[in-house]
DNA sequence: CGCAGTCAAGGGAGC
DNA sequence: GCTCCCTTGACTGCG
């Protein structure tokens, strides 16, 4: 079981997520942001790999505009020496990394503008693992997107749009169940209809269900992914903040409850990334439960201090 | 220099 | 039809 969070580690003092405004766009400043993201990118693995921490959700603006009609610097040639450093470095430490296009990436939107810059994310976003060398089991996570009032006709338009996404994209693509539209049941239908794999969230199947038991739903989810393919099931987890509204993700790790949701597993391997606030605090907290039951990998003699 | 408002992008709930 | 929510950091202009 690899443990990771996403994006944004605090310790360091870097950051690979800079940019800067549309307006003050231009191809230096595209570089420079882009050079200091992945030098950054790679200071963020080998933190990530002295602390047992081999899973990684990779932030979406690496590449500032990187889908943006304003960007047409050639970045996946200039850059591919960097992409493919930190792939051979993903591959020789064996981690695992994943994106998480936001909010704006919508498949079956009624509008086809929208539609189209959504497959441009996706391409955007999967040619950098592409570049890193990187196999199918590195992973894009979306939602099935909005319901626009019918939820049959929502998941078809789905589908459709799914066929029609170049084949680099579909072989990394997979869906998450959502807090508040589309469920684990939704997905499934998903799944049935093309073959994509099923991003378990735990936290998002509390909120929205249909009374299978957590049990019952990490089997059916673990269930769509290839083992070669696609790799064992990855899963995000978090839980609720207590004396938030509903859906709210808590600050910090609840240990009691992490240990009540590792029972669930009931002996499954997954990929777990922690979407706690406090990130990678939370993670090391994760990873040193996992050793103490037998379940992560001991500290590397190496790096232990 | 510090701070508050703002940033490419969508959709839904509540009123 | 309008406001606020998700979720969050980082940029940028202003005082």
């Amino acid at each position: 079981m690899k443990i990771g969070y996403p994006c944004v580690n605090e310790t360091l003092d870097c950051s690979a997520a800079t940019t800067f405004r549309l307006a003050s766009y231009n191809d230096e400043r595209l570089v420079t942001t882009v050079t200091n993201n992945l030098t950054c990118l790679q200071r963020i693995l080998e933190y990530n790999v002295q602390h047992g921490l081999l899973f990684f959700r990779i932030g979406s603006g690496i590449v500032p505009f990187g889908s943006h009609t304003v960007n047409t610097y050639p970045w996946q040639t200039e850059f591919a020496p960097q992409f493919r450093a930190i792939g051979d470095y993903i591959k020789t430490e064996q981690m695992r990394v994943s994106f998480h296009p936001d909010q704006f990436v919508v498949l079956n939107s009624l509008d086809p503008g929208i539609v189209e810059r959504s497959i441009a994310e996706l391409v955007y976003q999967g040619s950098m693992l592409d570049l890193m060398g990187l196999d199918s089991t590195a992973k894009l996570q979306i939602h099935v997107g909005g319901l626009y009032g019918d939820r049959d006709v929502a998941i078809e338009r789905f589908i459709t749009t799914y066929r029609t996404l170049p084949e680099a994209v579909q072989v990394r693509l997979v869906v998450e169940n959502d807090d508040r539209l589309f469920s684990l049941r939704d997905c499934l239908r998903v799944h049935e209809a093309v073959g994509i794999p099923i991003l378990f969230d735990n936290f998002h199947h509390e909120c929205l269900n249909h009374e299978e038991p957590m049990r019952e739903a990490l089997r059916l989810a673990a269930g769509t992914w290839h083992p070669t393919h696609d790799g064992v099931l990855m899963m995000d987890y978090s839980s609720q903040q207590l004396g938030e509204r509903k859906g709210k993700h808590t600050f910090s790790l609840d240990e009691n409850r992490f240990r009540e949701f590792l029972t669930h597993l009931n002996g499954l391997d997954v990929d777990m990334m922690l979407e706690i606030k406090d990130k990678e605090a939370s993670a090391l907290r994760a990873v040193a439960i996992l050793r103490e039951l037998g379940l992560a990998a001991p500290v590397p003699l190496a790096t232990s201090v």
